[in-house]
DNA sequence: CAATCGTGGCC
DNA sequence: TGGCCAAGATT
């Protein structure tokens, strides 16, 4: 297997810290609660990171930008395919930023929340006007751009810039959640003690900080996961506090499920899908066929159309938009 | 803070 | 078969 690339671009830092919020005095004294998780951790990531487009060096912080777009909620095995026409197709941002937000839309194609390909075009507008078409390194310009939050802010910051950020993903959630907290699942939204413990648990160094991030994620991702989690295979077994009290099960509040048969998402998804493939115009009666009823038809495409994913034109067309 | 927002694969 | 889950963001 490859060595996961390192952070690569050095780029000239200078980015004066962020006034800190005088924050509060995190966690006990030692910013260290209990053995070392890190090495353990990097070292068994150095052996068994998957090799990812993404976190190859040629991807630069674009890529790492697009890719972490597509993977809010959507699996990596399905973003593979679109993550590599996507670059081939508009390398630069500012490649992207010239198509109409529609194409952006076309070219998601089936990775759900499609509100998120209009995201990104937006990002990229925003990085080719306000930052001469480099994505930025500094986290509170990353924050400002529309489709990311805290998560993939820190995301962008660590991979493409190798910053010591919290890195605070569902993924790392569930690996802290036991190994330290000595729980199965984290709450179900983030918590201030999360983002506490996440921070103090942070390495020193900042390459350090961002191998980190990335190894306990992948640990997440392939080890520690959801479902049957495979401890055998973990470097931390020996240390994590959830198997050491013997794996008990989630009590807390029952962990939010998502129902989507018969939701306004589904009708969305039907009708979005049709204006997909079509490559002009779609008419009315041809969108009126993807859903029996007509109020919940008629309201799904309203939010459509104020989301700013469908565009009414005159005569009953509909189309992608164009702006 | 909780609801909303797609899609498909897996057990 | 169907609930659960997947590198969240926004309102």
């Amino acid at each position: 297997m490859t060595a996961p690339t390192k952070p690569s671009q050095p780029e000239p830092a200078g980015t004066p810290a962020v006034p800190s919020p005088a924050a509060a005095p995190a966690v006990p004294s030692p910013a260290s609660p209990g053995p070392d998780l890190h090495s353990p951790v990097i070292d068994w990531f150095d052996e068994n990171a998957r090799d990812l487009p993404w976190r190859r060096p040629e991807a630069g912080a674009w890529g790492v930008m697009v890719s972490e777009f597509m993977l809010q909620q959507t699996p990596v095995s399905r973003v593979l395919p679109v993550y590599e026409q996507w670059l081939a197709r508009w390398p630069r941002p500012a490649d992207l930023a010239r198509e109409a937000p529609g194409e952006a839309v076309r070219a998601w194609g089936r990775l759900g929340y499609p509100r998120r390909a209009l995201r990104l075009h937006g990002a990229a507008v925003a990085i080719t006007e306000r930052h001469g078409g480099d994505v930025p390194s500094d986290h509170a310009q990353l924050l400002a751009l529309p489709g990311i939050g805290e998560y993939t802010a820190a995301a962008v910051a660590s991979f493409a810039y190798g910053q010591r950020h919290p890195v605070l993903d569902t993924n790392v959630r569930r690996v802290l959640a036991r190994a330290v907290t000595g729980v199965q699942y984290p709450p179900n939204a983030t918590t201030a003690a999360e983002r506490r413990l996440a921070r103090a648990l942070l390495p020193d160094d900042e390459p350090t900080a961002a191998r980190w991030a990335a190894a306990s994620m992948e640990l997440g991702a392939l080890v520690c996961t959801a479902k049957s989690e495979s401890c055998h295979r973990c470097p931390i077994a020996a240390q994590c506090a959830w198997r050491l009290a013997g794996k008990p099960a989630h009590d807390g509040p029952p962990r939010r499920g998502q129902t989507y048969a018969g939701t306004d998402r589904q009708v969305r998804g039907r009708l979005l899908a049709v204006l997909r493939e079509a490559h002009g115009p779609v008419p009315q009666a041809a969108l009126d066929r993807v859903w029996h009823e007509p109020v919940q038809r008629a309201r799904a495409l309203d939010g459509l159309v104020a989301d700013g994913l469908v565009e009414p034109m005159a005569g009953g067309l509909y189309r992608l938009p164009l702006t």
